[in-house]
RNA sequence: GGGCGUGUUCCCGAGUGGCCAAAGGGGGCAGACUGUAAAUCUGUUGCGUUUCGCUUCGGUGGUCCGAAUCCACCCGCGCCCA
């Protein structure tokens, strides 16, 4: 199967600008492509996997992409499809994001002989000289058309700032800049990008007479229509220390039944021909292809061996049997050689209060060593280790 | 700058002087049932040394025996006018 085909038959695209051209330029490898990365935070996310693994589909085509770190428009702040404005982050902070972006990355794209480049809009967009931009950009763009953007809807409603508004205008110049830079003709992005994305290839059209292309992959949504990758606690981070390869692979194990197969499409690397295989599963076969989807995602970012500890870890723990060795651990200090579970609970960030801890225990939620513990001033001794659960999915190593 | 609104706990949203740690819903967490799924039912959801105490309703300062509720000033946000 074809590069492109196999995009649409894992469900990746959700829209192009122009299908056959984009088609025909990918398949052959003439794609120089660029994917941007705004710093938000001090790790990559599953959103931001996916467009890795993306860029890494296309490369293996022979396509060259580029990775561009938004250290310019980090400073402004994507409204696109939000209802609120961000907290607005300091340079420091976008240098340190920038930093541990790149490092993640490169895990996943290889960058090495100029296979893929990667760049950052801060080198063009900081010297900008407003007034210049204004003229030279700002009068291709037309406000009245700009307002009625789906992705501003919200924002219509709830307020926009002018610092905003401007971030599409950096975009685009971000892609007018690549193309002449570095031949950029086509840009990637998730599927709230697009009007971002043809502002870009419309300037590059005005200014330069040129043809450029955009795609869009779809967001990954779960079945009632939320982002996936997001957990109460936040994201789904791919930095180990955020987010571990245990509660990694736990998110996608726990995943619901109709999601599954979705995923599994749009995130993993397996074959084309063992997905429609696994297409067939239903009822508690499902489970199987859960595994599955956790292990390979666990693999991909977190490596083989993490991929394997966690897959044992979870057999061990819900399997019934006791191997403990791969599970999260945590030190606590003991006075006299025990504590009171309330204590306990909340030294360990199994609850964040005393109040809570209480709740829980009266709840029947704790368990030391798989006996529930019921009463609330109870002390727990602590020779060696102690497994903590809290739930039945929430296991905890304790050691003195 | 002017006018009119508005700000309550994770979110939405009731509450306009004591019965308010604050209705209801959503979400979360836990229990039952299950396949580490979904649906359903139950409990819980500010903090603590828990028949009680403490801190909270944009901020500060007042009035009052008593304030989320009244007053003054300030701040944020929205709409209309400029």
């Amino acid at each position: 199967m074809e590069l492109y085909d196999e995009l649409v038959a894992r469900g990746l695209i959700a829209q192009v600008t122009d299908e056959q051209e984009i088609k025909k330029m990918i398949n052959a490898g003439k794609a120089t492509f660029y994917i941007g990365f705004d710093p938000t935070a001090d790790s990559l996310h599953v959103g931001h996997f996916m467009a890795l693994c993306l860029m890494k589909r296309l490369q293996m085509a022979g396509n060259k992409p580029i990775a561009l770190l938004g250290g310019g428009t980090g400073m402004i702040g994507d409204p696109s499809g939000k209802s609120d404005m961000r907290k607005m982050l300091t340079k420091e902070d976008i240098d340190h994001n920038i930093e541990c972006f790149k490092k993640q990355m490169s895990r996943f794209i290889d960058f090495s002989e100029g296979k893929a480049i990667m760049v950052n809009n801060a080198d063009w967009l900081l010297d900008l000289n407003y007034i210049e931009v204004l003229r030279e950009v700002g009068a291709c763009f037309s406000v009245n058309k700009m307002l009625t953007f789906e992705c501003y809807k919200q924002r219509m409603e709830r307020g926009l700032t002018f610092l905003e508004f401007n971030y599409m205008i950096m975009q685009s110049y971000d892609f007018y800049m690549l193309y002449q830079k570095y031949g950029c003709n086509m840009q990637f992005g998730g599927d709230d990008q697009w009007a971002n994305m043809l502002g870009g290839t419309e300037l590059i059209r005005k200014k330069l007479g040129k043809d450029a292309h955009a795609m869009t992959i779809t967001l990954l949504l779960n079945s009632e229509g939320k982002k996936m990758g997001k957990t109460e606690k936040g994201a789904v981070w791919l930095d180990p220390n955020k987010t571990s390869p245990f509660e990694f692979f736990q998110y996608w194990r726990n995943i619901a039944d109709a999601d599954v197969m979705k995923c599994i499409r749009m995130l993993t690397f397996l074959p084309m021909e063992q997905i429609e295989e696994m297409s067939a599963w239903e009822g508690s076969e499902l489970n199987k292809a859960k595994e599955i989807l956790a292990y390979e995602l666990t693999k991909l970012v977190h490596g083989e061996e993490e991929a394997d500890k966690a897959l044992e870890g979870a057999k061990s723990l819900f399997g019934g049997r006791g191997n403990t060795d791969n599970m999260p651990t945590v030190k606590v200090e003991l006075t006299d050689g025990k504590i009171g579970i309330l204590d306990l609970l909340v030294n360990t960030k199994l609850a964040p209060s005393k109040r809570e801890a209480r709740n829980l225990v009266s709840g029947k939620g704790i368990a030391v060593d798989d006996v529930i513990i019921e009463d609330a001033n109870a002390q727990i001794e602590i020779n060696g280790e102690i497994i903590l659960r809290k739930g039945k999915k929430v296991f905890l190593k304790v050691v003195v």
